[in-house]
RNA sequence: GGCGGGGUACUCAAGCGGUCAACGAGGGCAGACUGUAAAUCUGCUGGCUACGCCUUCCAAGGUUCGAAUCCUUGCCCCGCCA
């Protein structure tokens, strides 16, 4: 049995590696052990109802592992996100109250099942929450099976404690905590489910080096790390920011048609790095799409895949398709053939006002920018139609007299007023 | 507690009695160019019933024909000495 799964599963190490996805080890036995089949976990903190794109380079790499026959579990951390991880913060965190974190673990499970496979008869994808295990601790309980384990000097040795301890902000009792909460995790998916991998973003190394130590000391097994490299953008800003806010996966936090520009807006020299996290296309698609990048950089062949792939696997069918007649409408010249109805849903998140039609019909374009709330005042609204940079239904406003017609509001319902390139208005009548 | 410097538009920062809705830079917005990149160039950046009018330069008073500019008081910052 053994020797048959040899041969048909691929050595996920492998794929991670050959994908961008590996930055450490915590033992290169690892390469050997993955050849059967093993259990593997990642944690997902529950700080808002929708997982970040962020997250996503730790989610495609559990995707991987279940890909190659793996049994995978996403936990989501309901009680550790009370209290808080120190890594990479600068600052302690606001608490989170429990029932905000109930909301937020539901978004964050509905996030994840599109990636991974519950159904799956051999190896089914497991979520797992521990609030359910670490909740029913109580605190001498805590000190004596776990806190006996851990020794505060190597504690003290973090690099997310460290950090902290050296900054004016300082670190509370709590905080300090959190690594043994992490670590009793690994323990405790060691015991229920023979988990003996954890796999995180760079950061997590020292969190995930304490669970390895905790099972060694408290069961003497076996068990490995691997960290995933942290994704920058070209700016070498941390990955997933756009306009400073975070791109979410829940299309209510940030709608499709965002979430695909932002991945259409990729630039060049990043495109082929984000094909392997991103997407499940082969090493040689995506090295045709290079070379298409070299070829005809301005068809953005690459950029397209990337955003139309993400899009899919994060949103479904339907959800690319809005997304991409959505940039059909947004960046093409006209709307003609396009019912009131089609233009709600391309613009859904778009800010919308309602108005009466008597303000609308008759009104000039100034004056409807204004009452729309697209322009401030009416010398905002006049300067920028004389700089030309208003449009009503994707036509640019010639001059201040120009007056909408009943022709304008398109099913008698809906009028589209457009600053510049990009800065959608809704007016609803 | 003593001495000195200062508070101007989103930010920095000129202006020191009329020519000030207030120089300049950054940012932002728009236009041209372009590959939804980067760079570059141009215009705009208090409000309005708009070649004019109104409200602004920490706050409140005062001097003056006239104040962001001078005086008084208050509030707040920042240096230096105790």
């Amino acid at each position: 049995m053994g020797c048959l799964l040899f041969f048909i599963m691929e050595n996920i190490i492998t794929v991670l590696t050959s994908r961008g996805l590996v930055e450490d080890i915590t033992n290169p036995n690892l390469n050997d052990v993955v050849n059967e089949p093993i259990t593997v976990y990642a944690g997902f903190d529950p700080t808002a109802d929708s997982l970040q794109v962020g997250n996503l380079v730790t989610v495609m790499a559990l995707a991987h592992f279940q890909r190659c026959g793996h049994k995978v579990i996403a936990l989501a951390g309901g009680a550790t996100g009370m209290i808080g991880d120190p890594s990479g913060k600068s600052d302690e965190r606001v608490l989170l109250d429990q029932e905000q974190i109930e909301v937020n673990v539901t978004g964050i499970k509905e996030n994840l099942s599109r990636f991974l496979d519950f159904e799956n008869e051999t190896a089914p994808a497991l979520i797992v929450n521990n609030y359910d295990w670490l909740q029913k601790f109580s605190f001498i309980d805590f000190l004596r099976d776990v806190g006996k384990s851990f020794r505060v000097g190597s504690m003290l040795g973090k690099e997310s404690v460290r950090a902290r301890l050296e900054s004016d902000a300082g670190m509370s009792f709590t905080e300090f905590s959190y690594q043994l909460l992490q670590a009793y995790d690994f323990l405790h998916l060691y015991d229920a489910e023979k988990c003996v991998l954890q796999i995180g973003g760079s950061d997590q190394w020292g969190n995930i080096t304490a669970g390895i130590d905790l099972v060694h000391k408290r069961r003497g097994g076996q068990t490995y790390g691997l960290s995933i490299p942290l994704v920058l953008d070209s700016s070498g800003q941390k990955f997933g920011k756009s306009a400073g806010n975070a791109v979410f996966l829940t299309a209510s936090k940030t709608s499709v048609y965002d979430f695909y520009q932002f991945f259409i807006r990729t630039a060049d020299d990043k495109v082929v790095e984000l094909l392997k996290i991103f997407t499940f296309l082969s090493l040689d698609d995506i090295a045709e799409l290079e070379q298409s990048l070299k070829t005809a950089p301005e068809q953005r062949a690459a950029q397209k895949k990337l955003a139309e792939e993400v899009t899919l696997l994060v949103h479904g069918e339907n959800g690319l398709r809005i997304a991409k007649s959505a940039t059909d409408v947004l960046f093409g010249k006209s709307m003609e053939g396009l019912c009131a109805e089609d233009l709600l849903e391309v613009f859904a998140d778009v800010t919308s006002t309602e108005l009466q039609s008597e303000e609308v019909e008759g009104a000039t374009a100034l004056d409807l920018a204004v009452a729309a709330g697209l322009c401030k005042s009416k010398g905002q609204a006049r300067r920028l139609i004389e700089s030309g940079g208003l449009y009503v239904n994707n036509n640019r406003v010639p001059n201040l007299e120009r007056v909408i017609e009943a022709d304008d509001i398109i099913d008698s319902k809906l009028v589209v007023l457009r600053s510049g390139k990009r800065n959608f208005h809704l007016v609803k009548v």
